[in-house]
DNA sequence: CGTTTCAGTGCACATACGTTCACTCAAATT
DNA sequence: AATTTGAGTGAACGTATGTGCACTGAAACG
């Protein structure tokens, strides 16, 4: 009974490319509702995405390999992230207010995978765990490109530069669970919050500026 | 038939707390396996701990209860850090480098514990991230008033000492999380991680000693 | 010493799970 | 127009789950 699917429009590649989407999503939105990816269960991922269960293997082996893509698709939100703040060209007083606040936004708007990214960073299996950290090493290197880009930092080595900028990813990836948890509407918490988070990369810019070399 | 069971020695509230006491340290032992707390059943916790499954609720009226006494230790675990650390008298000359490596040696000997923390940090349940975001600020704040004790950061005020020391903690997880998914018997990577963490530190404490309030 | 308490047991239940298999039927290919 | 392909279906399987209930028997208590 395909004929009464949702969805059933564009050609057969598209039409799967769109279920599997769906799967994507669902384990995402599973995942809001305060669990794990490893406590997600097949039938409840597919259930979620509105097919049936068997359905699942004509797009993935197992949960594993959708974790994986999962992983793949946050890495790309990440990447969209810097390119969209290299586009709006910050203010050279402010930079970092002003960057904050676009990673907040960001993070707002896109909720699912930072809460994906964030939260099995450190929780789940070595495999993901594992992904999602040369996700974010290869974000690291990139905003280090960037700084140089920036003709910031121009004294000091690629390692140095490299911590900096991994401490500055730590930091923001925190930032991101703060801003996640935030109950909706307390303004009044989310600005301490971003202060507190401007604070802390203005500190870590003040102490890169201070930096000698080893 | 109590006769056979294991561990049959001591009074009734003894025994009672020695299966309590197992039921959280199965917990802990299969999350060591790559899984997070939300995707632990009932069974398969009791049967690890060596426990028919109804014997559970002896115990914990549910799941989420027994996350809270995992974090309930977890708190436990950090604050004992701490109390190490004040009775290892440290050379104020190599301080940092001194200070990271019992804290490497203490995740190291209690790993299972960060494991939990820190995955769970951001991964599960509102609620057990709730209770592990608490204790983390405790345990800051506990460093902070250290710093103040050793007479280090006198001219700041102590919500930029707040401040820095959660960027301190933050960090300190960070860390632990690479610590604990390195490979056993990987020397050189391992002192790699630790000269890292050691001048991420250094560079907070830096741009701390330079920091002037707002 | 008789009685009470209660941690741990063993069985039963409804319900969920992952995976298999043979199937349909529209789109793509020939 | 005839044929092949393959995404999605639906029923069936063995096995797992959480929880209720009546139970046992040693420790604690009066």
């Amino acid at each position: 009974m395909l004929r009464t699917r949702r969805g059933d429009s564009g050609s057969r590649v598209e039409r799967k490319q769109r279920t599997r989407a769906a799967l994507l999503d669902a384990a995402l939105r599973l995942m809001a509702q305060g669990r794990s990816f490893t406590s997600l269960g097949l039938r409840e991922i597919t259930r979620e995405a509105g097919v049936v269960p068997t359905s699942f293997y004509r797009h993935f082996t197992d949960l594993d390999e959708l974790g994986l893509a999962l992983v793949e698709e946050g890495g790309l939100t990440l990447r969209r992230l810097l390119r969209e703040a290299r586009r709006a060209d910050l203010p050279a007083k402010d930079m970092i207010r002003r960057s904050v606040e676009i990673y907040r936004d960001y993070v707002d708007g896109h909720r699912l995978q930072f809460l994906f990214i964030t939260g099995e960073r450190s929780g789940g299996s070595l495999a993901i765990r594992t992904a999602i950290r040369s996700e974010i090493d290869h974000f690291t290197h990139e905003i280090a490109q960037d700084l140089r880009g920036l003709g910031l930092f121009a004294d000091l080595s690629s390692d140095s530069l490299r911590m900096i900028c991994s401490l500055v990813v730590t930091t923001m990836l925190t930032a991101a669970v703060d801003f996640l948890d935030l109950p909706p509407e307390q303004a009044r918490r989310e600005s301490e919050l971003i202060d507190n988070f401007v604070q802390q990369i203005r500190l870590i810019f003040l102490g890169a500026a201070h930096w000698r070399d080893a």
